[in-house]
DNA sequence: CAACTATTCAATAAAACAATTGAATATGCA
DNA sequence: TGCATATTCAATTGTTTTATTGAATAGTTG
């Protein structure tokens, strides 16, 4: 095998597991997974993506092994394959919205027209006056979800309001910077009388150790 | 805009630059880049890509915004935009080589059938038994090299072995793992009687800190 | 200004990719 | 066994990507 022979076997090689990531509905299905394993009609169902699409892209994203299946039933229920997947899809995302600063602008437009702009950080939040809250479906705060934090999906939050404690301020988190659970969960709350505000970060961030 | 639009803008926006890793020229040439500043002619020369393709090339990166190019008399010399360009690569390669194993067997077959699949730590290194020698380009050098290389590229190595030590073991290292001008030296070097191996590490390696 | 060098642009053709549709398969349950 | 559910497969169409070729442009040098 010549050099260039070598070379061309590595590039081809890794470009080929960059290919899965060149699509921004595979990149959608990356974010879903990140929170937590999904059969494929839940991934359809949370995209606009359908289903026969929807299964087209997790076998892209199996065969370049990023992602893995197992079978429950007649469901097929997709994972991360492995650490370095999340590793990898969140050094994209911070270089994208580092060079591309219309993500930012993007993100924070819609959150301003809702003013569910306002965020806490982790750090700062304190256990007395606030109470941490997590709005992801219950199979996601089981898969993984912060310290501390209480599990009530946006979905039946309405109807479990008594849960809350009426004198904290409701930190709300969901999947992350593109997921808007966390901003329905504030808006709502607030509609309820409560004050709410958005996490700065979610799960995914503390998940990404290689 | 709602939620949907939301997640197809900022996704839309991430394959944008996503797509720009896609191709395994495009891949070869964010390494070369990770050494030092190149016009395009020497990008397509240090490649297997046309000319006219690797000006196409570059300007894919250019408009991801992954490159910057600088004019210089009537040459054009890209550089890569920002250090988080070489993490999220970085990052890629480490998943391309965790999730395809063929990567590694295919680097490992060439270095043994050349003997030169062995090689030494960094941090293993002591100064009094082994040189450290940087065979890479000049102009790679000067960008950027490990404390305490001898520079000399591979294409001038024979012609100035004289500014070798005779009693050293020599450490060559070139521009990573998937380059094989250090491959070269050390053969070169094992001809005219030194002891040579390859370093485990690359000056790339250390530069990726966002 | 003419010749030269380096680069980009534009047009093309082949290949790869993506979304849709409907059929096929597999598993579970009555 | 038959029906329902969940998923994959296959075929199709339109779009995007890629490499090649040759022409056009911009800057440099004599």
């Amino acid at each position: 095998m010549t050099s260039r022979e070598l070379k061309n076997d590595v590039y081809d090689a890794i470009a080929g597991i960059t290919k899965a990531f060149s699509n921004p509905n595979r990149l959608e299905i990356l974010d879903l997974l990140s929170n937590g394993e999904k059969s494929v009609e839940e991934v359809a169902a949370q995209t606009a993506i359908s289903f026969a699409n929807a299964s087209q892209h997790l076998q892209v994203l199996k065969s370049a092994r990023l992602v893995r299946l197992r079978k429950e039933g007649n469901k097929v229920i997709y994972t991360l394959a492995n650490p370095k997947v999340l590793a990898a899809w969140q050094a994209m995302k911070q270089l994208a919205e580092a060079v591309e600063p219309g993500i930012g602008l993007t993100l924070r437009q819609y959150r301003r027209a809702r003013q569910t702009d306002q965020s806490i950080s982790l750090s700062a939040l304190d256990q007395t006056r606030y109470l941490l809250l997590d709005v992801r479906p219950a199979g996601e705060y089981d898969y993984g979800h912060l310290p501390g934090a209480l599990s009530i999906p946006v979905d039946e939050l309405e109807l479990r309001l008594t849960e809350l404690p009426k004198g904290k301020t409701i930190v709300a988190y969901c999947r992350g910077a593109y997921c808007t659970m966390a901003d329905a969960a504030v808006l709502l709350l607030r509609a309820k009388g409560y004050n709410a505000v958005r996490l700065a970060e979610s799960p995914v961030d503390s998940a990404s150790a290689a």
